[in-house]
Order: C-alpha cells, then structure tokens, then sequence
DNA sequence: CATCAGGGCCCTG
DNA sequence: CAGGGCCCTGAT
C-alpha cells in the first residue's frame, strides 16, 4: 500500500516519428476500454505510468505533428536520471505497443471501399491497435474483466492498484503504477480474497507466480506465430478463448484474428453488422472474415472504437442499455 | 427480501 | 464435450 506519490521529476525527452499515416488520438485513446487510473488522456496528451525492467516511469505522449506528416513527442520522467540505453528501451517498448511502426497501406486498400468501412477509415485512418501495457497487466486486466461488469471491473482494477501498486506524481498528473508480478506472488490469495476478488485470487496468483518464476518472456512471445503463440497464451492459468482473443490482437497486434465472440460483443456487432439485434454468433465472425479477411479484426476493431467515439457526442440508446455500467 | 446474470474459465464426469 | 461451480454486485 502506497502513502505518498512517488515524484518523478527528471525528465528527458525524445521525439518519435511513426509511420505515416497516424491518427495520435485515435492511437492512444480507445473509448470502448474501461477507465483506470494509470492513464490519462487529454485532445494531443497522453499520460500513463510504464513499468519496465523493474523501474516505473512516468511517460508522456505529445501530437507534435498531422496525420501524413506524424511527429510525437515522448517525455519520460523518472526518480533518477535514465541511462541512454533506458530510454532507448522505453522507446521501442513504446513503438510496440502502441504499433508505431506498423504498415497498414494494404489494410486501407483491401478494406477502404466497402460502404460500412468507408467513412470510418476516413474518420479515423492512421489508428494504431493500441495497448500501453505488458502482457503481464493484461493478464490481470482480463481476469478482472471475467464475469463481471464495467464498474466492477473497474473497481477490481483500482483496489489491486491501491493494495499492491504505488502512485507517481509527474507533469502534474498522479497516476496509478503497476505492481511487480513478485508482489502478488509473494502474497497469499487469503488476502486477494479479502479484497472482494473471489475466484479470481487464485488466477493471480497463478499468473503472478508464471511471471516472477521467469516461465513467460514477453519479448520471445512477440516473434512466435499466431497459431504457436495462441498455444502458449492458452497454457496460462485464468486464460480461455475469450481472454486469448483480446492478448493476441491488443498485446500482439494480430490483426486477422477473430475465431470468437463473446456474448457482449455478439449484441454489438449484430447492430454494426446487420442492424439487428440479435445474429448467430457464427455469422458474424464468417461475414467478418468474408469481408475482411487477414484484416478482419483490425477492420472490427475501427468500427467498435468508432462506435464508441460517436458515443460520446451523441446517445445510443441500444449500446447504453448494453454497456451496464 | 431473494434470485440471477455478468465483456469466463476450470474441472469433472 | 456438457454442465456445475465460482466471488461479488447491482438489477429486477
């Protein structure tokens, strides 16, 4: 448990170019993922807490540039000073999970003409299938998105901040930082229980042991292909074909996959797809890969946020009633 | 007040 | 491979 919020006030920067085209907001914030307060998003700002190699940083994201003309300022704030070679591995860490570097000229050409695509991809092109976190927190956020609503999701996420994160005072933003896996390994799942986590103790704990006993190497798993890479996502207590589907696309960025649909999701795309409410779920992922193919869940994937961005200017009575906050 | 499903997954039979 | 059990919550 956290007291104060660790200052983090030296700063270093260095500026970011992604390939071209690239839609900063867009990239980095997705209005579809429940709020958490390791992040924050404000028109060209983005601020979240990075942990990596041990060491929490503060990060922040500036649009310095256009759409076909992408600049992007990183600030990375520290306790001390940060070596060169630190910041360079903040740097590429960040270019993974945020895709800066993708090519997706061949997505925008094999999907830009159909009419539902259309006006999304000129809403939005140069949108990044994006993830500020390590395979290890997503783990963590799937299992508190397990049988449960928004707000308890949300809810379950910021009690583990508060009882095992810290939080980091930088720019004048303080923002939750995450855990090492070693803290809730070293944990008993009496006292995950007893913060209201139920079953999903054991999964934590499962997961935070694979992490701290070295059995998963992030970077290792990035290279491996989809089919070998879903395999060793699937062999991860806590971790079934609904969870899988969401670390291979946001963590992994692989746009082709969507083999599964959960109920949830089923209700939305019926709507998007068909404009009914309800269509068999085996339907709509064959209409999705007839669509779109290799690109299927990106192309899905800039619809949902789509939706979720109109959302904010204009109510959507159908999607309120399923989002149940 | 009681009951039940919720943006699943594991385990058993 | 189908189905019960699991933690807690808010909706009904």
């Amino acid at each position: 448990m956290s007291v104060e919020p660790a200052s983090l006030a030296v700063r270093q920067h260095i500026d970011l170019l992604p390939t071209s085209p690239f839609h900063f907001e867009g990239t980095v914030h997705k209005p579809s993922h429940f709020p958490s307060s390791d992040n924050a998003y404000e028109s060209a700002c983005y601020w979240f807490s990075l942990r990596l190699a041990d060491a929490t940083y503060g990060v922040k994201l500036t649009n310095l540039g256009t759409i076909d003309a992408p600049r992007l300022r990183l600030d990375v704030f520290s306790a001390s000073e940060v070596s060169a070679a630190q910041l360079a591995s903040i740097r590429s860490e960040i270019e993974y999970r945020f895709d800066l570097n993708a090519n997706l000229a061949g997505f925008y050409q094999d999907c830009g003409q159909g009419a539902l695509l259309k006006p999304v991809l000129e809403r939005w092109r140069g949108a990044r299938v994006s993830n500020g976190n390590s395979l290890y927190e997503f783990l963590v956020i799937t299992t508190v998105l397990q049988n449960a609503t928004v707000r308890r999701s949300v809810q379950m996420m910021e009690t583990l901040f508060q009882a095992y994160g810290s939080q980091v005072a930088f720019d004048g933003k303080t923002l939750s930082a995450f855990w090492s896996p070693r803290a809730i390994d070293e944990t008993s799942e009496e006292a995950l229980r007893a913060l209201k986590l139920g079953y999903r103790a054991k999964t934590l704990k499962r997961q935070a042991r694979a992490m701290a006993a070295g059995d998963i190497d992030e970077s290792a798993l990035r290279t491996l292909p989809t089919d070998a890479l879903k395999a060793r996502l699937l062999a991860l207590y806590g971790i079934g074909p609904a969870s899988v589907w969401y670390l291979l696309f946001e963590v992994f960025k692989r746009y082709d996959v969507f083999e599964y649909i959960s109920p949830w999701e089923q209700k939305i795309y019926s709507r998007l797809l068909f404009d009914e409410e309800l269509v068999d779920a085996n339907r709509i992922l064959r209409e999705v890969d007839a669509r779109w193919g290799q690109w299927k869940m990106l192309a899905a994937h800039y619809l949902f946020e789509d939706l979720f961005w109109q959302r904010k200017t204009r109510s959507i009575p159908w999607l309120e009633a399923l989002i149940r906050l």
